[in-house]
DNA sequence: CGCACACGTCGGTGGGTACCGAACGATTCA
DNA sequence: TGAATCGTTCGGTACCCACCGACGTGTGCG
């Protein structure tokens, strides 16, 4: 046959995220931050040694990357594109059908979907919004494929976002990411990473349980004002009770 | 534990690209073309009853489309997202490492470099040339991310592409897609396969074997004119030598 | 200094599955 | 109508690997 990348190649690869367990770690770490061994194993329901040698797999394939602290053992997914790899797999692996339980479950869910972080960018319904509302401002176009507006770098260094340095980084700068409860289009990129943080840093937003975000009262109207929409439209679902794993 | 997509939904498609037939299915479906059960059972090296099974997995499994004529099986990528999900995948899986043994295998080795299809647009040297060509002569623009520029349109137009009927199309209208040859991006994206259609229909390029691409003696001067480039740039590599698979 | 904790290593067990050969339907051609 | 080809179904075998429990190592705290 003609040389071509062999199969075994791309199956061993494929074979990391092909075990329930691991590819349960892989979902977890979307929240784009470190997680020690032992939690990974109490979040998969699986024995310490297992989750050990699991994560000895997965850093020895390239998709974690790992950080000895004392007698701790953190992971976090290697790259940017791993979190690309496991979303864009994630979104077209079949919907689990999994109806929330209890309702503490209903509300931890009502929660996600009204907003979270796909790895280290907004996704949920405000990240659905976030997007629409760039476009609407003419920050972003889609004339001729996803990309920000001279008038657009102008609002984004207004707002504490220079645009520049996100050039330097590997990524493209700005991607669309299909989102898993809105199943629409969200903002992904450096420049998606780089508001994320940023609403962060100004306490627009703050980190819930999980992956989970949620727009602080002071960030609210704030929001509303940067992106001209009304504020009733960024109106949070359910409580987010609070803290729930151990 | 919190409500979250569950791994084995994830677990369940990598496992389908998780083995080394199956795997090597998909890679040689990325030429973009229809294939036979035997034809793949064959370039694997299995028995025809393996390969049924598997391929019954992936078309279940929604990677592969299939059609039945007659006595014969035809399989496909089911999707255009499938096709950048198995680059992707690929590309990050280390190379193989497997230099040509023969002098056959090299020269068809040169040639898929030099210019090849991924799934359904241009790749390889000439897949690199294209993309720096189209953004020095600004057709695309990476100011604020990888975009078409209205002047862009006009020449695509001019060159019997319109645009208007790509944005229709549920995938982006233009992507980078990384050469695992070149380690440089190319066009990939609705209008990536656009023109590589079009660049087949003018004659200027034809199939060569497996998903090799050849530039035609009439299309090689067309080509550098459209593009303002010296034909000297085009210039191939070896001689390829002609058909190969049984 | 010694207990508690986090993690890694090492057999042993069980379930899942890739593979084949042989027999069987289906289609096409002579 | 018969023969060749393409594909599928069906046991059966061998192999891989996820999992655990038990034990060993290093760290941090009292």
């Amino acid at each position: 046959m003609t040389s071509r990348t062999d199969g075994h190649a791309l199956a061993g690869l494929a074979a990391l995220l092909a075990d329930p367990t691991r590819a349960g770690f892989c979902l977890a770490l979307l929240d784009g931050r470190a997680w020690t061994a032992g939690e990974l194993a109490r979040s998969a329901g699986v024995a310490p040694s297992t989750a050990s040698d699991h994560l000895t797999r997965l850093v020895r394939g390239g998709l974690l990357a790992e950080e000895r602290q004392g007698r701790h053992r953190y992971v976090r997914l290697a790259d940017p594109s791993v979190a690309q790899l496991v979303e864009d797999l994630a979104g077209r692996a079949p919907a689990p059908a999994t109806p929330p339980r209890t309702l503490r479950a209903a509300s931890a869910q009502a929660s996600l979907a009204y907003a979270r972080t796909c790895y280290d960018h907004v996704a949920g319904r405000l990240g659905v919004l976030l997007h629409d509302a760039l476009l609407a401002r003419g920050v972003l176009d889609r004339a001729g494929g996803l990309a920000v507006t001279p008038a657009g770098i102008a609002w984004l260094t207004d707002l504490g976002v220079p645009v520049e340095p996100l050039r330097a980084a590997r990524r493209p700068l700005v991607r669309d990411c299909l989102d898993w409860t809105e199943r629409r289009p969200h903002l992904a990129g450096a420049l998606g990473a780089a508001l994320c943080r940023r609403f962060l840093d100004l306490g627009w937003t703050a980190r819930g349980t999980g992956r989970a975000l949620r727009l602080t009262p002071a960030g609210r109207p704030a929001l509303a004002a940067a992106l001209a929409l009304d504020p009733a439209d960024l109106a949070p679902p359910a409580r987010d009770t609070g803290p729930a794993r151990a």
